[in-house]
DNA sequence: GACAAGTTATTGCATCTGCAACTATAGTGG
DNA sequence: CCACTATAGTTGCAGATGCAATAACTTGTC
């Protein structure tokens, strides 16, 4: 219980979680913008699609529903839909109709799709090795992933 | 030195590092958004705007040239234009000619500007409150924004 | 079984953003 | 003073995304 006013009523620009907050929008802005255009220039790979092919590789059935990839990537639906649409035009994934649900649409990655996924996951491991590993420990980077983890909880 | 594969050659999908990145974009895209959907509720203000100010309001003069705005909210010069265009059409910023370059400008809170960013910061405190505060502990938040700083470290 | 309500994906439309080309101005070396 | 190069900002254009409306299907209730 707090007795003298915070600072943060004095002056809530400079507020730390303020100051926080605006740190992770820049960090996330600035990484995945070099990333992307690192991504593009190497493997011609947007980055929502890269991230469309991981959220897909890392489902045991390699498959997710529309819905599901929207959540995953947090997309709106619609956009979800046109964003397959490329992915499926450049045959890196496939639609499949679901069985047991016939509004369900099944997202599978292609064979043409995983080709991709291992050119894009060689170059991310380069850039992490340069951007992540030479700036944080491994001790850290555990610590970050504990943070983030926190900070991610939906509640 | 290692002297093992790591893991990371076996499946790169579930590296360490390549979980942190993407835990990082996974955080930012949702705390944003549903930051961004409050904001827009409550003080029908954009997030971008909502940077732009803060960005503003946090220099010692209040202003910034336009290229200072690009970089300081990660856009394209282009970008940054219109959406200044937009900030200066609902009269939050003025732009102004600077007298020792004629090619600047120099983008400055208005003092509306400024009523809305008081407006919009106790917003985004009472969002804090309940998304920051709640989840992390003020030394996490402190740690956290010690390893954000070393990652968005530019070199 | 039939209707109401909920769920899933798609589409029209509007908006936002980046890229590349362009204009205007500043700095630099002769 | 004159090129030449670099920098600041704007604009045309194309692409990507969200929202709301819609169509197709499922589920629950009577």
């Amino acid at each position: 219980m707090e007795t003298v006013i915070p600072l943060s009523t004095v002056c809530p620009s400079s507020d730390e979680r303020v100051t926080l907050f605006a740190l992770l929008l820049d960090t996330n802005a600035r990484l995945s913008r070099s990333f992307a255009v690192r991504l593009e220039e190497t493997c011609a790979l947007p980055l929502a699609w890269f991230e469309v092919l991981l959220q897909l590789r890392r489902t045991p059935e390699g498959s997710l529903k529309m819905n599901e990839v929207a959540e995953a990537i947090v997309h709106s639906t619609g956009g979800t839909t046109r964003l397959i649409d490329r992915l499926e035009e450049a045959g890196l994934v496939q639609r499949q109709l679901c069985p047991s649900d016939r509004r369900a649409i099944h997202v599978a990655i292609t064979a043409q799709g995983n080709l991709k996924l291992d050119d894009a996951l060689s170059v991310h491991m380069g850039y992490l090795e340069e951007h992540l590993s030479s700036r944080l420990t491994c001790d850290e980077r555990a610590e970050l992933t504990v943070l983030l983890t926190k900070l991610n909880a939906t509640r």
